[in-house]
DNA sequence: TCCTACGATGGACGGAATCCAAGTCAAGAA
DNA sequence: TTCTTGACTTGGATTCCGTCCATCGTAGGA
């Protein structure tokens, strides 16, 4: 976390409170939050904060590479404060819980030349989908 | 095409114009369309066609299993007509343009039992990323 | 041909995210 | 320490995507 801080700052971060505490909440909870639940975990500590600078500071932690944004639903983004350990995600079809998960191999190593089409292939996102033991009652 | 629409008659169906239309819109061309785009298209031929019964019909068609949604970015979500041929998705970074593309293996053969959590897993999509050749300049 | 339940319509509505002009403040300069 | 300035924040308006709903229309069976 103070890591967190810290590269940002190396970066020509201005160390706002709002920044602060968006870059704390997020490191606080190892869960897939939306914004809006980012909003309202930072207006507990500072309640001022407004839903656009939220936004900002997610748009460009995200651009930094220190969040990954994830849309499994067509509903609102969630921030995976997770992007330093890479991993793929498995969301249940009746609740949309989200886990990490860590599959075998590298799917980038499943998609051949051939099928590229002159794409200059960066990566790949897997998202496994089931019914979570709660669900499945 | 004609196929798709027997299939439908078949489970009770109304055929009337509009859901008519948006199936052969979806029919002709193998691409990646938006509701509105797919809107836009049918409005060609039914010029008092309704966006509300566009995304109707596009439910049904993805409830029945003859479309996909597609969501690669957190934009307007896609359909896919090509349901019944297994595929991933290859997304250019900076155009945003679509290719089907058909990866080696099996990514459910990756998730080993202990990294399910007890989830019912039916079903994995991957989706590639990187620059398409005339992004690629 | 007539009936009627299913489907279409379009305008209002809602959630998610972005935009913008005005105000504020972090942090380097003096 | 204070000053200065451009980067940051604010919140309300706006856009985009999609859903809802009351009303109207019509496909297709009787």
């Amino acid at each position: 976390m103070s890591d967190l801080l810290e590269r940002l700052r190396e970066r020509g971060w201005r160390l706002t409170s709002q920044r602060r505490v968006v870059a704390e909440v997020l490191d606080g909870e190892h869960v897939h939050l939306t914004a809006d639940e980012v909003h309202a975990r930072a207006a507990e500590r500072l309640p001022e904060i407004s839903r656009a600078t939220v936004y900002n500071t997610l748009g460009e932690l995200v651009t930094l590479g220190e969040v990954i944004e994830v849309s499994t639903d067509g509903r609102a983004k969630r921030y995976d404060p997770n992007a330093h350990h890479p991993h793929q995600h498995l969301v249940c079809t009746g609740c949309g819980a989200i886990r990490d998960v860590h599959p075998l191999g590298d799917p980038l190593a499943d998609l051949p030349a051939e099928q590229r089409f002159g794409f200059a292939v960066s990566g790949a996102e897997v998202t496994y989908r089931g019914l979570c033991p709660a669900c499945a009652g």
